[in-house]
DNA sequence: TCTGGGGTCCTAGGACCC
DNA sequence: TCTGGGGTCCTAGGACCC
């Protein structure tokens, strides 16, 4: 009989951050623009209106361009950039690689997007396994990656912010409030513009001032959940799980901001009828069902509206699921421009009812 | 030079039921 | 004639993140 183990410290949690992550997978292909400022966003065309930048180098960086960013606006800034089209099938893969190779280490890896992922260390130590890390993922693909390291995930990713670029930091109790203490709430990750201004209004403008106010304060300002959550943040903590169970997609959506704004109903519906469609096949091929469905439609003024709908029933009826995107759709008054249309379908959840019986199988 | 696309989670408030 | 509380389900909207 094996004794239980006993956790000894802190259980520390590594943040594994890839750097500049689609401008590199991009160099790898276009070696001889190694050092020189490019720019990854929409078909790769910087006149090209309504796109925006998906990721720039740390050279285009320099020059003020960030993710986000119109196109026209990053060429005006950076004229000599490189602009790429975006492609996402090639991030696909360099991403799959390189979580791979996390998962080879044996360690349990939660991905979180594209290019993040939590490690859990273990009973290894968090700073030799994360210069590990950072060779075996240099080695094996040339992507080069920071490293944050904590004992929860939230501090661990703030942690990383200071290792960048290509480099690991640590963050913990220790060095917590002397490190974030003084810089806006924002600095936490989970708080962002909108709750930083209500908390300025309440005085509360630092980390340390935010750590310190009365949950009470929080929670009435808040609400119970998000009001103890932001004070647990400010005071370093946060979420000490790291899951290596896959993650089951809650929705998935599409959207589409058109080169010209729509008036014409009947291209309305044609756009939600295709949006839906495809939506639902992606969801089919992941051998999910349908519980919600719902309709966004944004106007040229940017006011933007959803509006959402439960099925009767669990459904993958492609009938069913257009007829009422398109239901949703007619609740609008489209008496507007209309810049752009989306519909995201929500996904039965393995404790949610689905019909007991699938016809055909 | 007007503001992309894909997600998750929380809260508020109305309807309805007991 | 006026009025309890609790609980659930549903939609709308806000906020945040990459």
């Amino acid at each position: 009989m094996t004794p239980p183990e006993v956790a000894a410290g802190p259980q520390w949690i590594l943040h594994v951050d890839l750097d500049q992550f689609l401008a590199s997978v991009e160099l790898q292909r276009h070696p001889e623009l190694a050092g020189l400022p490019v720019i990854v966003g929409g078909s790769g065309d910087p006149t090209e209106p309504r796109k925006v930048v998906t990721c720039a180098s740390y050279e285009a960086r320099a020059f003020g361009v960030h993710a986000g960013m119109p196109l026209r606006a990053a060429a005006r800034r950076c004229p000599d950039a490189t602009f790429l089209a975006s492609d996402p099938t090639a991030y696909d893969a360099a991403s799959d690689r390189v979580m791979g190779l996390l998962r080879d280490l044996g360690h349990p890896v939660e991905v979180w997007g594209w290019d993040e992922a939590y490690v859990a260390a273990g009973d290894e130590d968090p700073v030799a396994l994360a210069h590990r890390i950072q060779e075996i993922i240099a080695a094996q693909t040339g992507l080069s990656c920071s490293v944050g390291i904590s004992d929860n995930k939230q501090r661990a990713k703030v942690a990383t912010g200071f290792g960048k670029p290509a480099g690991v930091h640590v963050l913990t109790d220790a060095n917590w409030m002397a490190t974030m203490g003084d810089r806006p709430v924002d600095a936490l990750w989970g708080v962002g513009p909108k709750t930083a201004k209500k908390l300025a209004a309440m005085g509360i403008i630092t980390v340390a001032d935010l750590a310190r106010t009365d949950a009470a304060v929080l929670t009435s300002a808040f609400g119970p959940t998000t009001g103890l959550w932001i004070l647990l943040l400010a005071k370093g903590g946060g979420d000490t799980t790291v899951s290596a169970q896959p993650w089951v997609p809650r929705s998935r959506s599409h959207v589409v901001t058109f080169p010209h704004d729509l008036t014409d109903r009947t291209e309305m519906r044609a756009a939600v009828t295709d949006l839906a469609r495809r939506t639902l096949t992606e969801v089919a091929e992941q051998n999910r069902v349908v519980t919600r469905v719902a309709v966004t439609v944004r106007t040229a003024t940017f006011y933007t509206r959803t509006k959402i709908r439960k099925l009767a029933s669990a459904s993958t009826e492609a009938d069913v699921i257009v007829a009422t995107a398109l239901e949703l759709l007619d609740l609008f008054e489209l008496d507007r421009p209309v810049r752009l249309l989306g519909v995201r379908l929500e996904l039965a959840m393995a404790d949610e009812p689905v019909p007991a019986v699938r016809a055909g199988h």
